[in-house]
RNA sequence: GGGGAGUUUCCAGAGUGGCUAAAUGGGGCAGACUGUAAAUCUGUUGGUAAUACCUUCGGUGGUUCGAAUCCAUCACUCCCCA
């Protein structure tokens, strides 16, 4: 895998940049959509591609593994095979799922226990079965086996929560480095900071990172209860520190704002499941700021979701949207996910231009405020 | 024609003397959602000058300190038998 930084601000850390993968080339910043099970629910690969223009995303170790399993996965040839998106995939290692599986999971140093919330039945994750599930998976990107520590943790917890994830990186690049792709292509490993709130603990932790000369380095812990403004002051100070030549992913991040200050600070990659997740609850992120389409205001507004078209869902009006929301019909869902996917790639393809042209620091702020408004 | 059951707040439907502005579900209205245990969850849902008062359980009249709840009567609905 090779990155290529295009442009970096003059007057920001924002970067443009192309990251070349197996399975073809992303144009960095990017936001990719989240596909846990396999699938980024409710949108067809066809309008993935052709109308979102998502150029990876995401699916999830721990679901897979549970359903359908990694025997129909591996006989399948991959994920790529088996869903059927050809272009570049990166998978969760299941880290997340230490954090939000909390009540139904035990933590050790040989690594985590499941249970799954499917059956209830016993799994054991360790950094060698983490690596060898991706591998089946056959993500260009996959990711190391961390704890994601929670965001109210104190120093103690998060400094022995950062070792835990270390220990388990070293393990992670010990069987990333004895075991071979399974499907003739080079895989990335990426290794995740951890650190929580603690500014001393996270440059520990970019440091101890660095030592892998990986492809490229996640961002972890954040968005997990801190507040705002911690986010970014912690995402600065990492950011600071990683190498300029490699892409920054930060994880499980977020609003179109939250976006926007974060590729200010220097990261490349965003993945977050508010746009498929909102939208299917009935939030819709526009071009000039929020929406509710339950809400009753919207109830004979025949204007499109959104005039700047930027997907062919955009067409349907307001008043549509708001009926099939409502009456629960599954269309709802799709169009409401679809436009907000549509909307957060829009974003960040418009991010870098700007950056390109010079002008990111600018239209951010113009952006910010709209972003804001709620209608 | 004979016998029986019923009428409750937007809907369905509990409630058979005070703890009832009235269970529960639906619907309505609003909010939340950040590496997806989520097509989920939460709040609210008679009115107002609102730690109180007013109006409300088919209509009217009564019994009672007190009635959605008991009695009388009228209206309407449904079921069974002719």
């Amino acid at each position: 895998m090779k990155f290529e930084l295009v442009t970096v601000s003059d007057n920001s850390r924002a970067r443009a940049g192309k990251l070349f993968t197996a399975h073809g080339t992303i144009e960095t910043p990017i936001f990719m959509p989240v596909g846990t099970a396999g699938t980024v629910k409710g949108i067809h690969t066809r309008d993935l591609k052709d109308d979102i223009q998502a150029q990876i995303i995401l699916g999830n170790t721990y679901h897979l593994y549970l359903r359908p399993g990694m025997d129909v996965i591996e006989k399948a040839g991959g994920l790529h095979k088996f869903n059927g998106w050809d272009k570049p995939l990166l998978t969760d290692s299941g880290g997340f799922q230490v954090f939000s599986l909390g009540d139904i999971r035990k933590l050790s140093e040989q690594g985590a226990k499941f249970q799954s919330h499917i059956d209830g039945s016993y799994h054991q994750f360790t950094p060698e079965s983490v690596i060898d599930i991706q591998r089946i998976i056959g993500a260009d990107i996959m990711m190391a086996f961390d704890e994601c520590t929670p965001g109210d943790a104190d120093y103690e917890y998060a400094k022995k929560s950062m070792e835990l994830t270390h220990q388990w990186l070293d393990r992670c690049f010990m069987q990333f480095n004895n075991t071979l792709p399974k499907y003739g292509y080079q895989q990335s490993l990426f290794p995740i900071v951890q650190g929580s709130t603690f500014a001393d603990l996270r440059k520990l932790a970019v440091a101890r990172v660095k030592n892998t000369d990986a492809d490229g380095y996640a961002i972890g812990g954040l968005s997990v209860g801190e507040k705002e403004e911690v986010m970014y002051e912690m995402t600065e100070v990492v950011t600071a520190d990683l190498p300029e030549n490699k892409p920054r992913y930060l994880m499980g991040v977020g609003t179109p704002e939250n976006i926007l200050e974060s590729i200010d600070r220097g990261v490349d990659m965003f993945d977050c499941v508010m746009p498929s997740r909102n939208g299917r609850n009935g939030m819709l992120f526009t071009s000039n700021g929020k929406i509710n389409i339950r809400n009753k205001k919207w109830e004979n507004d025949h204007s499109p979701i959104d005039e700047m078209g930027i997907s062919f869902v955009d067409n349907y009006t307001k008043a549509y949207l708001r009926h099939l929301v409502i009456s629960n019909e599954m269309l709802g869902a799709q169009i409401a996910t679809q436009h907000n996917l549509a909307f957060y790639l829009w974003l960040v393809k418009t991010a870098r231009e700007k950056i390109i042209e010079g002008n990111f620091v600018s239209w951010k702020n113009e952006m910010l405020i709209k972003l804001k408004q709620r209608l």
